[in-house]
DNA sequence: CGTAATCTTGAGTCCAATCAACCAATGTGG
DNA sequence: CCACATTGGTTGATTGGACTCAAGATTACG
């Protein structure tokens, strides 16, 4: 059930019977959600510790004039907000883009856990410092790169997580956004969105229909975007994209 | 000499004498470092906590076109890296945009500090999560806002962030950014940024020369840009914009 | 099978980038 | 002390990438 959790904290460290053990535990029964249920909303006193175990989900921030930005997609293995219960208020929305299985955790369970488990605390700030670096990446993203190298970064990225994560061989893999998900995600209208996938089909780089992306060429989808996979610090396994 | 360290996290903890000793101690010399120097090196193994004692500094990604983009912007009384040793290699460069004084706590010396004094590890953690905060709504204001509202609410938030970190009054701030540097903290050319300083100028809203910021209407400022201070986090001293 | 959501296409517009001078302030060396 | 170089700021003309608006094609779904 935990799998795929530790498949990617196994990225960074190699994890005993007794810490497997613990995750599992820990993870025992992880709540459903639907697709499109918010998880943690803005404004909420954060009272748990969220482990996504299946499904995707998703970040976002809404504006006064009702635009949206999507900050970060969560995949199986992700964590939410390993920290987030100190303080007040959640900052930010997270939502289901598909249907989910999330492990609910108190903060006291959790910071038991981690202090009897040394590997699991030090995958649990890998996880964190990970997440920010990703968000770093994606402020280069929209601040530098135009609406092609955008969405083509974006597919490298998701290719690659989803690998480490367990649920695709990093050449196809199911992505629950539509394209106007796309937009809000790398900061583009959907039709402008529409548009560069076409071109992007049309150049023989990726298929992206009925909710699956496929990945045509991996090599030159990396080369046109600058995608360079170091901001993930996969060090333990391979840290290439695919 | 930590005066704004603990300025800036008293926004969220009351520390206490020996708390207060404690961060003396440790950042006790700090080193000197000169526009332009780099703190941290992407690619560099994290050996050290930094812990930004006077000057500004700032975070930032090189393309491999020679774009850059600002990552971040660090002022006194921030912290550059947490956790950052946990990572093999950081993924981004630190580099200081004034003179800068700068402490150097080893990994053990931290973990020993927060242990033995968990009011200073839980300010901390806040600075941390505030952090990634602040790059999520740089997220959103790249992504979302036109060029005039973007450079508006940044210097809502150097104006807001500057006066919580104990050096400015709120209104009127040194600021050791060139033109080009505003553009490369949030995604525009600094042509355009000139365009657009002017016409903030001309509306009335701020002065930027010499390396002088002054905030002229704050209030409008905020509105226009959309700024609204939450993601700051700043609940146990005042978090409205000044 | 019908309705709604999503995707697609086209035409026109606009915001910001680009290219290229020019100006002002600063600083340096002869 | 002044010629000169350098850096940062300013301006103008032009281009272009992405947005907007609006309609039509497709797909998903109850």
């Amino acid at each position: 059930m935990t799998g795929h959790i530790v498949s990617k904290m196994q990225a960074f460290v190699e994890f005993d019977e007794a810490d497997l053990r613990a995750l599992e535990e820990m993870c025992a029964d992880p709540v459903d959600f639907r697709a499109g249920d918010t998880i943690v909303a803005e404004g909420d006193k954060p009272r748990h510790i969220h482990f996504l175990i299946a499904g995707w989900a998703e970040r976002y921030k809404i504006l006064h004039d009702g635009q949206r930005q999507i900050l970060a997609l969560l995949m199986p293995g992700d964590v939410c907000d390993v920290l987030a219960f100190i303080l007040k208020k959640a900052d930010h929305t997270i939502a289901c883009l598909s249907a989910c299985k999330v492990a609910l955790v108190t903060p006291q369970k959790l910071l038991d856990v981690m202090a009897a488990h040394p590997r699991i605390e030090r995958a649990l700030w890998w996880s964190n410092l990970v997440d920010e670096s990703i968000l770093r990446e994606w402020l280069v993203n929209v601040g530098r790169r135009d609406a092609f190298e955008r969405i083509c970064h974006l597919f490298c990225e998701l290719a690659l997580r989803a690998r480490v994560a367990g649920v695709s061989d990093g050449l196809r893999l199911a992505v629950p956004l539509k394209q106007e998900q796309i937009g809000e995600a790398v900061g583009l209208t959907p039709v402008h969105v529409n548009r560069t996938l076409q071109r992007m089909r049309a150049e023989g780089l990726v298929t992206l229909g009925g909710g699956v992306l496929t990945i045509c060429d991996p090599e030159r989808l990396a080369s046109v975007s600058g995608f360079v996979p170091n901001y993930l610090h996969l060090d333990r396994k391979g840290g290439n994209a695919a």
